[in-house]
DNA sequence: TAACCTAATTAGCTTTTGTTAATTTATTTC
DNA sequence: GAAATAAATTAACAAAAGCTAATTAGGTTA
């Protein structure tokens, strides 16, 4: 689906108004407190945004993968602050086009605002799926059905922001991720 | 913002083509496995989505209020039928715009299309909170935050729906109540 | 109003998770 | 490659949640 929209945005010239940027594992991407009103595409890497507790634990909140779009919807829809940390987790190659020029230009444009709401559907419709998972399966579950449908992610990113990803701690996890093995027998 | 969506469908005059209904309360206003391409606007009343388990159990997604837009996402983005039940909590009055209809209009009108954007991000924002809830506070802290942000829901919503909302028993929903009022002491 | 039905609470017990700290395993860095 | 650092696992205990069933409270209906 973000394919399909990758090849809508070559098709009307959007990339001339994107930069590339690269973004080293480990790096943040973008800090807290900003109004980042960009979308960015994931060309190769991993991200993560995370939030931070008062007692200064990271809460990660979103994964991205290559061939996925991404924004901070506060910024971009709000034109708020947002106290989101984006972080990559792997060495990434991103494209960003500021959302501002996106804007000004689909004012006047069905076809880019219609590309504007498929950006947003597919959005909207994962975000459901979260949420989905959250009400209907315990964290096993979330976890088994995470693995299956992005079985890279073991290799990719650290079981403690996969923790909290599904709502539990790192430790908790262990535990979920011991007691599977041993059923599996 | 759904008011102003909403001020935005009359100045439109998207309101000629929209029927209105009447589900009364504890009524089946969509039923499982229906690809239902409708938005649907509450005028009044009080609607819950929910699935049923394989054991039978209803398990509540959502809750709509009046002065709040719906629809059933995979049903208007993808086609695709649902297993989302809709029920009236009260005595409902809707309107109801059929979706192809608002798609055919939209596709040479960027304003309408502006339209659809809005509808989904609303959407949107609303679904990150709610999965943000969920990997940063624990089940008490969400009832505490849907209350506060929702007072009359007591009246309103039977506990048990609320319970699953936020993603416990109401065996536990019960206990969490009783916590809190004994904290308050 | 009484009888009925459903929701909410409580109780008792089991399972899971959170928390803290120690230990083992991986990974990074010099 | 060895030392240093960070991640994952394990352990022990406390807190919370799930489950089942019984009880109480509220509402509905005849």
């Amino acid at each position: 689906m973000s394919e399909r929209l990758f090849e809508n945005i070559k098709n009307l010239q959007l990339l001339q108004f994107a930069k590339q940027k690269h973004v080293s594992a480990s790096e943040i991407y973008i800090p807290q407190g900003k109004i980042y009103k960009k979308i960015f595409f994931i060309k190769k890497g991993t991200l993560r945004s995370y939030y931070l507790t008062e007692t200064g634990e990271e809460k990660t909140i979103f994964f991205r993968w290559d061939g996925q779009f991404g924004a901070i919807p506060e910024c971009i829809f709000d034109n708020q602050t947002s106290n989101q940390i984006w972080q990559a987790l792997e060495d990434c190659e991103l494209f960003e086009i500021d959302f501002d020029l996106l804007e000004e230009m689909s004012e006047n444009n069905v076809k880019l605002m219609k590309i504007r709401l498929g950006f947003v559907q597919v959005m909207l419709l994962e975000a459901i799926q979260r949420i989905e998972g959250f009400v209907l399966d315990k964290p096993e579950a979330r976890y088994q059905k995470l693995i299956s449908q992005k079985p890279e992610i073991n290799n990719r990113v650290a079981d403690k922001y996969i923790a909290s990803y599904i709502g539990v701690t790192p430790v908790s996890l262990s535990r979920i991720r011991k007691r599977l093995t041993s059923q599996k027998k």
